[in-house]
DNA sequence: AGGGAGTCGG
């Protein structure tokens, strides 16, 4: 790397022209005149370089001629500062173009010389190279300090070597090469909780805590958000008090950690809790604090006020940026609700943003999975006008678009068009095609895209062996898919909670119900925790396979699992219990899923509604119907044939009746 | 004069 630097400053210059330049003015007629405005008569004795120009790499050339040519020798410290903003400015390589031009012309650099030249290799993720320069310091009699150690053991977490990095930091503590402070504690402390190891993370700061070392809300803050992101608010809570204790007050970043892992988990009204707290604390939630809650709002489901709060951020003089935005786009789409998505995308210019390829991509997937395959067609064409490109989710939007409509031509005619754009396929294109034509029926298709992964040189993943897989199970048979799933297996590929909830539908499929419930032991077993949706498979096999009691005894035992029944399993069960004439449980379950917040949908409706005009009670059935127009809920044919026919008997005489099935008809 | 750190997001 710094080899590869050598090419220095001159030759940088000469490329870009500024030398000839400069020796035009030199030796032009002006030159005398020049010389006058640019002698030493005219600047301060301290010379006037304005660092805070610079704001690319030709500035950084410019005053590097600039310091070069400056009458009195110029101190390390110029150069030093040139460097610094080299890295401001991201140009960790100019830096080092400088820091070579400078041994080259025998400036006696410094110990900040080589702290920043070591940091520029350290962003470069050349640990190598930033050891080198160390030695190279270390030789000429500079001993490295607190700063180049702790740049150093940074940069060996930047390149993913974690456990040499917490070497170096003992070394440094054995040997007493320098005092830790508070920048290199926190290089340690976040470096290992950013690679997963939050409790080594915590044993160093409690060692560090008891040997006296200073900590800081950084540190402290770092340490809590790993807890956090480990799914250990609990722990996180006690870092917490223990930071209190030792009387460092947590920062807006502190909580903020806290209110992402809330979100995160969809735990709103904690999340709100804590920014009750540190409001009450006078610590202003920021940009940070609000996309947590903004994202957590938007999971739940509640855009509305999601959307209100991204408007109160604007009111509190904060600036959302283009994500918030598309979280909240997400959101809407997500919800099916197009139109305020519509809005929101519209409403994006006006707030100053501008919309990016996230922006459409979102929209776009929206559009698709509505069904408006028109309107995304257009919205692309929009977007390639106003110059943004379209990108590997913008395909992969597209053909799964393509796909769930059937239309396979067309998705395999863009599948094959992407590579002439020069973008890449990926392993989640494979997946969708895969999965388009297992919807389509054609296996063989799916197998020819399934078998190209390898030979493409992509790795397969759990969602390619899975997706194939329940193509075999639904097209050809429950024992191609187990084939399938035990090669998966032999190959390494971890099933994850989807796979098991396939092949467990699978052995429902073919009412193998009680391997299906052994499997479940099975599945539990290799540590892969069934969700609610495996659950549901399971309950529905129980149901259909005329065992309805076990499957109230696996419904009963689902929240002593910590999960929530969701609506699809209280219609199994609603449909179930009815079907078997057990209304008055039908009835508790109803009451029961009403307590539990849980929205029933169109199919609940049509449950409850049919079993009541089974049963001829057709006046109780009325005002599920009204709710059902008011919801804009499709109402089932059958129901609507019943309903006529009751009409009939009654000649017509029932006038609320009569009005209800005109409203119903009018709308179906 | 140098490392200047920890929270968000498709």
């Amino acid at each position: 790397m710094a080899r590869r630097a050598v090419v220095s400053a001159i030759d940088l210059i000469h490329r870009r022209g500024f030398l000839n330049r400069w020796s035009q003015h030199q030796s032009g007629i002006l030159s005398p005149l020049f010389s006058l405005f640019s002698s030493e008569a005219f600047q301060p004795k301290r010379s006037r370089i304005d660092f805070s120009c610079v704001k690319e790499v030709d500035d950084v050339i410019e005053l590097f001629q600039k310091i070069k040519s400056m009458r009195q020798e110029p101190s390390v410290r110029l150069y030093n500062k040139l460097m610094s903003v080299s890295v401001t400015i991201e140009q960790y390589y100019i830096a080092l173009d400088v820091f070579d031009e400078m041994l080259r012309m025998g400036v006696s650099v410094d110990i900040y010389t080589m702290s920043i030249a070591v940091n520029c290799c350290c962003l470069l993720k050349d640990i190598y190279s930033a050891f080198s320069i160390m030695g190279f310091f270390l030789k000429r009699g500079h001993e490295p300090n607190v700063v180049t150690f702790g740049t150093l053991i940074k940069g060996l977490f930047l390149v993913n070597k974690e456990a040499e990095a917490v070497k170096l930091f003992e070394k440094i503590l054995d040997l007493k090469l320098c005092e830790p402070d508070g920048i290199m504690i926190l290089h340690v402390i976040d470096g290992l909780c950013k690679t997963g190891q939050v409790i080594e993370a915590h044993d160093w700061l409690h060692r560090l805590e008891s040997s006296g070392w200073s900590l800081d809300v950084y540190t402290y803050s770092a340490l809590i958000d790993g807890f956090c992101k480990g799914g250990m608010v609990d722990n996180a809570f006690k870092v917490l008090s223990k930071m209190v204790g030792n009387g460092i007050l947590p920062d807006v970043v502190t909580y903020s950690s806290i209110i992402n892992a809330y979100c995160k988990e969809e735990k709103m009204e904690e999340a709100e809790n804590m920014l009750e707290i540190m409001m009450q604390q006078h610590i202003c939630p920021n940009v940070f604090t609000y996309s947590s809650l903004i994202e957590g709002l938007c999971l739940k489901g509640e855009i509305g006020r999601a959307k209100q709060l991204l408007d109160s951020i604007v009111e509190r003089g904060l600036k959302p940026n283009i994500v918030n935005y598309n979280t909240l786009l997400n959101g809407y789409c997500k919800k099916g609700s197009m139109d305020e998505a519509w809005l929101i995308f519209l409403e994006i210019p006006d707030k100053g943003l501008q919309h990016d390829v996230h922006t459409y991509n979102t929209l776009l997937d929206g559009l698709s999975k509505s069904g408006k395959v028109d309107e995304a067609l257009q919205l692309l064409s929009e977007m390639v006008e106003k110059g943004i490109s379209p990108n590997v989710v913008t395909c992969s939007i597209l053909i799964d678009g393509y796909c769930s409509h059937g239309e396979m031509v067309r998705a395999r005619e863009l599948f094959y068009s992407m590579a002439e754009t020069g973008i890449n396929h990926n392993i989640f294109t494979y997946c969708i095609l895969i999965k388009g034509y297992c919807k389509a029926g054609n296996l063989d298709e799916a197998w020819r895209f399934f078998d190209e992964i390898s030979r493409v040189g992509l790795k397969h993943s759990t969602v390619s062996y899975t997706t194939m897989m329940h193509g075999l199970i639904r097209l050809s048979s429950f024992s191609d898919g187990w084939k399938l799933f035990q090669e998966m297996e032999a190959h390494n590929i971890h099933p994850d909670p989807h796979t098991y909830t396939i092949l467990l539908d699978g052995f429902c499929r073919i009412h193998r119900i009680s391997e299906a419930l052994a499997f479940l032991r099975v599945m539990e077993a290799k540590g892969v925790n069934p969700n609610i949706v495996t659950y549901g498979v399971l309950i529905n096999g129980l149901c259909k396979g005329q065992r309805l009691d076990e499957a109230i005894r696996l419904f009963n035992h689902l929240r002593s699992n910590g999960l929530n029944p969701n609506v699809q399993i209280y219609n199994m069960m609603l449909d179930s219990l009815y079907n078997e004439g057990r209304e008055g449980e039908a009835r508790r379950l109803m009451e029961e899923m009403e307590r539990s917040s849980c929205t029933p949908n169109g199919v609940t409706f049509n449950i409850i509604v049919w079993n009541l005009v089974k049963s001829r009670k057709v006046h109780e059935a009325i005002p599920f119907l009204e709710e059902m127009c008011r919801r804009e809920f499709v109402v089932n044919s059958d129901i609507i044939y019943a309903l006529h026919d009751e009409l009939r008997i009654g000649e017509g005489k029932d006038e609320k009746l009569q009005e209800i099935v005109k409203k119903v008809c009018a709308q179906n």
